[in-house]
DNA sequence: ACCTCGTGAGGTTTT
DNA sequence: CTCACGAGGT
């Protein structure tokens, strides 16, 4: 075992403690990842245990296909099957896709064709639910209603359990909206996320076969990012480690940033406790970060009371100090940064790794900013997170399409594309329908066929609806292969014969994890609209194969092609999930609508069409069902788009978690936006913002640079708001930190602003930069006060801080002009002070003035309090 | 039935 | 600013 000897002592026993249950706690940087994956390799190699009898379960699919790839990079050709590595969910999604028919009574309930909703599948039906209990979604909104469903499910509550525990009205409400919510999912065969976990429990627990047929499988479980395992997650891995205990959860509890979503850090304390024989392995040495933001970082999550506390260490002493620079405003701070990175790119190499800046946001909505200053200096950056290609409207239109025609009982889906393109199905129309869903208790696909049966609506709407429906039954009739005679001229070529092909398979042997295990003629497809012409340019982001569709799944998948359609194979194929894309893009209109239209829009979403479509067939080339394709896409995450290679990245801090970067920069740090203004009432929450500093510091390998705006726009408005630098600077030690790009002003440590500095403008003109022929998304030209600043050309941040000190004067004044002190009382955003009973704290905001003056002020241990001026008996401090 | 425009409201983090 | 929704016009 070469291999070992790279590990440290306490790595080394964190590997070769295979036998029991093992906790690890590892520190930010201490080589998790590697201990996981050698602990892997130490099992096939050393202990001679068959690779598919491991299972690894990571928080992300990137996770799972880096650790899948360092595996295999450790064992090689060495073991025959691969591991099983994958995420919780898209474990669950293999386990119910084969067994979730147990959970069926008397032959009703979900089957394992069941669809994945997402969140905006799941606010449809709520507000479905809302409409017919005849609330207002004003008084309850979806989106709340929504997290209070996910909470009780991840506490693993039914709708019955919330209305007995309901104590007020509210939450009856919500009890009764659970409930109809579950009846359409179940309706519906669907499933939402929590669903995924939820079912999976019930499964293992209910169902004493599946659980030991599963809990024999896997000899070996492994849990990275335990710290952010919720309840249901925590009881399938107790259930599949069975009686054997051979359990290795890995976590640290300073990076527990998920509690919103119901992490546990229960699960840690429970683990002892569960497994009373636990061996618990610290790893305490990181290997990522300098001496000055380990200490940093270390320093800010020291302030949490609910930690059991650890100290890391890392041998690469001393280093850069913390920057710091604080910006006039958003914009200048997005220019800082861009400046920054572009010097970075190139300057001489520092050492071996390759040059890969990130920049961190608390918040997506904040990248903005950050991409214009890219564009601005020219620089090629990437987002990660936002908006996804899967959730724009056209993919999601025609994913719908899919989804329905897999399972036409969708009524989400259905319900999106009934009417996209236009093709005359109304409001009133759409009514009736739902009215004969509801009487009969059918679906609204259901209730499509009877409305037209029984010719329940006049012709030219019935008409509508047959169009409709035959476009879905003639897709459904192409996935069955028994379509052909229907629409040969739209059909693929003769030679197009996956039959043959998928008999060929050389093995049927599990490693059909590699990319194209086998290749059908590339471009035997070709397609009416000529755009669809298939070309298939696999230069995007390959899903990696390994977590849905690894191993047996993907072996079974190659072979699900053809025994899915078992029987009705004969004449003519199953079509593929390209295939049937083109012919709904044919065959809706959808792309002559776009056509027609004809605007840079339009033409973008047809390439993203077209893209879908490639993606369609490299997932045909892996082997992958329709249902495998449409798994994928409801499974991929923000962070599954991070791409190590990209030089620079931007994105939230909850997206970089498990990442390293040579140089971060740590963005936006204002009271409100970090913290976030939705956590200050309540320390648990303060205290998980700032584990979320913590797991953003330590990011950062060799520079860490943390900045803020002293003025905020905080929406379109063109008044920027002052800000109140975050708590989480003041935590930082002061001697680690280093002022940058702020010449001639010393920072100061409490932060306190000097009323002058409230007194300038930073609406200067972006205009006059002389800055590299990037071309400008200009959107509605920003009203500028200023034109020109006679002849001083300034195309680096370097020079900002300066050429605000010396002219800033200059600029008019801030359109919002703030308030005036009032008396000795006036106390303004920014300030400190004290109060008898909460000590001290900082003004956070203040609204209104003179007598009736409220100012919210935010106190370290006891959050956020609204005073009133007047009578509160505040000092400065 | 459909489209366009105005208004009003709101703005974490995500498998 | 940006989304979602409702009213009105075509």
């Amino acid at each position: 075992m070469q291999f070992l000897d790279d590990l440290n002592p306490q790595q080394r026993e964190a590997v070769e403690t295979v036998n029991g249950p093992v906790l690890i706690l590892a520190g930010a940087g201490s080589g998790k990842t590697r201990v996981i994956t050698f602990r892997i390799a130490y099992l096939i190699e050393h202990e001679g245990v068959p690779a598919d009898q491991i299972l690894a379960v990571t928080f992300t699919n990137k996770a799972a296909s880096e650790m899948a790839e360092r595996v295999d990079k450790l064992v090689g050709a060495r073991s025959v099957s691969k591991p099983h590595i994958s995420t919780f969910h898209s474990f669950c999604v293999r386990l119910l896709r084969r067994d979730i028919q147990s959970l069926q009574i008397n032959g009703k309930g979900y089957t394992k064709d069941f669809v994945i909703y997402d969140e905006n599948d799941q606010q449809m039906i709520v507000k479905a639910a809302l409409r017919r209990l005849g609330i207002d979604d004003k008084q309850l909104k979806p989106a709340a209603v929504m997290s209070r469903i996910s909470w009780a499910k991840n506490h693993m509550l039914d709708p019955q359990d919330v209305y007995l525990n309901s104590g007020d009205p509210k939450t009856e409400k919500i009890a009764q909206i659970y409930k109809i919510y579950e009846q359409e999912l179940t309706k519906a065969n669907a499933l939402d996320f929590d669903d995924l976990l939820l079912k999976t429990v019930q499964l293992l627990k209910a169902d004493a076969t599946v659980r030991e047929k599963h809990a024999r499988k896997y000899h070996y479980l492994l849990v990275d990012e335990y710290q952010d395992t919720n309840r249901p997650q925590y009881e399938i891995m107790r259930h599949l480690a069975g009686t054997r205990h051979n359990v290795c959860a890995v976590g640290d509890e300073d990076q527990s940033i998920y509690s919103w979503r119901g992490a546990d850090i229960r699960n840690i304390l429970e683990f002892e406790q569960d497994f009373p024989e636990a061996k618990i392995i610290r790893l305490e040495q990181n290997y990522r970060s300098t001496q000055n933001i380990l200490e940093g970082a270390s320093a800010v999550v020291a302030n949490n009371l609910k930690r059991k506390g650890k100290t890391l260490w890392t041998a690469r002493q001393g280093g850069a100090k913390i920057g710091y620079y604080e910006a006039p405003d958003g914009e200048n701070e997005a220019l800082f940064v861009a400046d920054r990175i572009s010097k970075y790119l190139s300057a001489p190499q520092e050492g071996d790794e390759p040059r890969r800046a990130a920049v961190l946001y608390r918040t997506n909505s904040q990248s903005r900013l950050f991409e214009e200053g890219m564009r601005r200096y020219g620089l090629k950056y990437h987002v990660v997170g936002g908006f996804s290609f899967y959730e724009r409207a056209e993919i999601k239109d025609m994913i719908s399409y899919l989804k329905l025609i897999l399972n036409p009982d969708d009524s989400v889906a259905l319900l999106r594309v009934i009417n996209t393109p236009t093709r005359g199905i109304g409001k009133t129309t759409m009514e009736t329908v739902e009215r004969v869903a509801l009487e009969t208790g059918l679906s609204l696909w259901s209730a499509v066929g009877e409305v037209i049966e029984r010719q329940l609506l006049p012709q030219r709407a019935c008409a509508a609806l047959k169009n409709f429906q035959e476009i879905v039954d003639d897709a459904r009739a192409m996935l069955v292969g028994e379509a052909e005679e229907r629409f040969t001229e739209t059909a693929a070529p003769e030679e197009e014969k996956p039959l043959p092909a998928a008999i060929e398979v050389p093995e049927p042997e599990p490693e059909m994890s590699d990319q194209h295990g086998f290749a059908f003629g590339e471009d035997a497809i070709s397609f009416s609209p000529d755009e669809f012409a298939a070309d298939s340019v696999a230069d995007e982001t390959e899903f990696d194969p390994g977590s849905l569709d690894e191993t047996s799944a993907s072996a079974d998948a190659a072979a699900g092609e053809v025994e899915r359609v078992e029987g009705f194979r004969a004449p003519g194929d199953s079509a593929n999930t390209a295939e049937i894309l083109k012919f709904l893009l044919d065959r809706t209109g959808y792309i002559k609508q776009l056509e027609t239209e004809d605007t840079p829009e339009s033409l973008a979403r047809i390439d993203n069409l077209r893209e879908l479509v490639n993606a369609a067939m490299d997932s045909r080339d892996r082997g992958e069902t329709l249902g495998d394709f449409l798994d994928h896409a409801a499974l991929v995450s923000d962070a599954d788009q991070y791409e190590a290679g990209q030089q620079i990245t931007l994105m939230t801090l909850h997206a970089a978690k498990g990442l390293e970067f040579p140089l971060v920069f740590l963005v936006g740090m204002e009271e409100g936006l970090f913290p976030h203004s939705r956590t200050l009432m309540n320390p648990d929450d303060i205290e998980e913002e700032r584990r979320l500093c913590y797991v953003g510091m330590t990011r950062a390998m060799r520079t860490l640079i943390v900045s803020r705006a002293q003025f905020r726009r905080r929406y379109g408005t063109d008044m920027a708001e002052p800000s109140v630098p975050s708590r989480f600077l003041e935590e930082i030690p002061p001697q680690l930190m280093e002022d940058i790009g702020s010449p001639g002003r010393a920072r100061q440590r409490s932060s306190v602003m000097a009323a002058d500095d409230y007194g300038t403008s930073y609406h200067y003109d972006y205009e006059n930069e002389d800055q590299s022929a990037a071309p400008r998304a200009h959107r509605g030209g920003r009203p500028t006060a200023t034109r020109s600043y006679g002849g001083s050309n300034y195309n680096s941040i370097d020079n900002i801080a300066e050429f605000f000190a010396s002219r800033g004067k200059k600029f008019t004044r801030p359109k919002v002009e703030l308030p005036a002190p009032t008396g000795k009382r006036g106390f303004r955003a920014g300030d400190r002070v004290r109060h008898p009973k909460y000590g001290e704290g900082t003004v956070y905001k203040r609204e209104g003035d003179g007598e009736d003056a409220k100012i919210t002020v935010s106190f370290p241990r006891h959050g956020l309090k609204k005073l009133v001026e007047k009578y509160a008996q505040l000092e400065k401090a």
